[in-house]
DNA sequence: CGGTGCGCACATG
DNA sequence: CATGTGCGCACCG
């Protein structure tokens, strides 16, 4: 998957930095990477942003501008988002358990490279502090790269994930089955009108993908537009990822400037991921394309084929069916590996967000969309509707 | 120039 | 008060 030395470089940087008195800013970030590696700045920066994802980098905003934290060091002794309510009284800040390294590594030293990431302390205590870290989102939203306030918070990065749409009403819990709650209540962009919202885009949900790209754009800018930038060579990044969609956007909104009010990116448009056509095998069981399909209806706008019906089906579903359903939302490249591991219905329904994204040794980019768009969404359904079926 | 080192004023708990 | 941050500036190659 994505490469484990840019932990180890984003991570060691971040200390450099640190230690020199230096804000991490993604400016710095980039530059020391690329002096020190040779890796491209936007590479860097989607790595960044991976990081942050993973939380093993704080995104934070200190003294009015973005710095990042080497969340192995971190959140030691300093355990603080109230002053998160500055920006927004929220309801309950109790829950500080946030973030990782917790159970995880405990690697004082830092940079070193443990695993990937620890899933059962990333999802809850993602989810544990993720009102907490809400509270950023909205913030983020409209100033992605300078709060208001001095607020050091350690708010986690906004991004993070949003799941998508839930579906019509997510109540009760998905059942703690293999990915118990998995982070990402029902934190929806409060004020997102239509563009957000809108399915028109043919990808299942389009929220989460602005998710994705938004973040970018927020630092990328500064980044892009800084000497930096052009010289390297930047198009090699393109061939060495995925023909996704994260860089396209990152490159594609760019133009914005770690300006105000860039909130949803409207060069988000770049995601080409067609429903594909071609529902190649999966006749005898339910078909994944119709499956996909029931899937954006029933969750996103309540309508057509119940989700038991998914739910059922899913049980059934042959390795075949896996690949060509991943095959036919998207992700030809990353379907092989679950043929790979001989991933049935049964098996993605038992996959966690870890399995996921280092059982499968795929990319991270993809492997978090494979994840909360679809193996997260098809488990929920799931559960939703078998409320207590575990296997 | 760009990378470093660091005093000192601030922010926080 | 103890600590963590990082601005601003002097230095170095």
């Amino acid at each position: 998957m994505s490469e484990p030395r840019f932990r180890e470089w984003i991570l060691d940087t971040i200390d450099s930095l640190r230690s020199r008195k230096a804000r991490p800013d993604l400016e710095r970030i980039c530059r020391m990477v690329r002096r020190r590696h040779g890796s491209e700045p936007d590479r860097t920066c989607v790595e960044l942003e991976k990081l942050i994802q993973e939380h093993a980098v704080l995104k934070v905003n200190y003294k009015g501008s973005v710095s990042y934290r080497n969340a192995a060091k971190v959140q030691r002794g300093r355990r603080k988002l109230e002053q998160a309510s500055a920006l927004k009284p929220a309801a309950k800040r109790a829950c500080t358990a946030e973030v990782n390294r917790d159970g995880g590594g405990d690697n004082a030293l830092g940079p070193a490279d443990e695993e990937p990431m620890e899933d059962g302390e990333d999802e809850l205590s993602t989810t544990a502090g993720l009102d907490s870290s809400m509270d950023e989102e909205e913030a983020s939203l409209d100033a992605p790269c300078m709060q208001s306030t001095a607020d050091s918070g350690i708010g986690l990065s906004p991004i993070t994930d949003a799941g998508a749409s839930l579906p019509a009403a997510s109540p009760s819990a998905p059942k703690s089955s293999p990915s118990h709650s998995s982070m990402e209540p029902e934190r929806e962009t409060p004020h997102t009108p239509p563009e957000h919202t809108q399915p028109a885009a043919p990808q299942d949900t389009g929220s989460p993908e602005l998710e994705l790209a938004r973040q970018p754009a927020a630092i990328c800018p500064s980044a892009q537009r800084s000497t930096l930038t052009g010289e390297e060579g930047p198009r090699v990044e393109e061939s060495a990822l995925t023909p996704d969609q994260l860089l396209p956007d990152c490159r594609a909104s760019l133009h914005q400037d770690e300006a105000v009010g860039s909130d949803r990116e409207p060069a988000k448009g770049s995601v080409p991921a067609e429903e594909g056509k071609k529902c190649s095998k999966g006749d005898d069981v339910a078909c994944p394309q119709e499956i996909e399909q029931a899937k954006n209806g029933g969750i996103k706008r309540g309508v057509s084929v119940k989700p038991e019906e998914i739910a059922q089906d899913l049980l059934q579903w042959s390795v075949a069916d896996v690949v060509s359903y991943f095959t036919a939302v998207g992700f030809p490249e990353q379907a092989v590996a679950f043929r790979t591991q001989e991933i049935d219905g049964k098996s993605l329904l038992l996959m966690q967000r870890s399995d996921v994204l280092t059982g499968l040794s795929i990319r991270l980019g993809p492997a978090l969309k494979i994840y909360e768009h679809h193996v997260k969404v098809l488990q929920r359904s799931h559960f939703q509707e078998d409320g207590d079926v575990i296997s």
